[in-house]
DNA sequence: TTGCATAGGGATAAATTTTTCCCTATTGCA
DNA sequence: TGCAATAGGGAAAAATTTATCCCTATGCAA
């Protein structure tokens, strides 16, 4: 059962978006269902390195918080298909904003990154 | 020693800022910092919850990837000051994005994600 | 002399997140 | 019959992150 121990911090709009989005995988998602990558088996595909479970939990999740909402269609194989609400919607631009951000500065990023993880002394 | 077992995705934009910007605190250190909270004992003060060891690690990934920059000033007791460099000052606008967002949709936040975690069960 | 403020790091414990493995079920295809 | 695709969840292990505790050092004030 998931009880938490540590208290969340729900001071600011920092803290709550936070709240919302932290999880690796939860922005892509949201990015990726905005693209219309609707189904399930479609968004491990595009997130490959993520495992199934963890997609299904960070989806559900996502759910839970009103960015998106879930159909699922009662045939044979299952059919599952998630879309953004207005909530979700009104997040879009928010994660442009950090998409472009990434993208324009993707060189540099690149650098930094692999800069600092070589002072992680390896074995 | 910090060793990755996991490798890191930096596949777009969106995975690269989120390898530098994921960390429980790193967000709000760069805004408070950015308000011109410079000195780490101010910033512990503005940010209690946190321990002083992970604001101390998470400061110095912050500048490792070259987000803000530190002056050691030789002096007894010590001083340190943060600053955010042109780099991290074009991030700006994105964290007030973020920080827009949550204070825009502050009530309904409160609301789902005290909604969500009443599905944790007790115990 | 004791205590506080300053800044920071090592070692270890705890909490949390993510992965891995295995299971359910049905239809269609070779 | 055996396997793939579909969707998803339980249990447990592994990985990662964060917290806790204790230590260094100096100058100032009560």
């Amino acid at each position: 059962m998931k009880v938490r121990k540590i208290p969340l911090n729900l001071n600011c709009g920092l803290d709550l978006i936070g709240e919302v989005l932290y999880g690796k995988w939860k922005i892509r998602l949201l990015w990726f269902i905005h693209e219309g990558h609707k189904r399930p088996s479609e968004l491990h595909r595009k997130i490959p390195d993520a495992s199934r479970r963890v997609l299904n939990m960070q989806l559900k999740e996502l759910e839970e918080h009103g960015l998106i909402s879930k159909i699922i269609y009662p045939v044979v194989p299952p059919k599952v298909e998630y879309s953004l609400t207005d909530f979700g919607k009104s997040l879009v631009p928010v994660i442009s904003a950090l998409g472009n951000w990434g993208d324009e500065n993707q060189d540099r990023l690149r650098y930094v990154i692999m800069q600092a993880s070589e002072s992680w002394p390896a074995k």
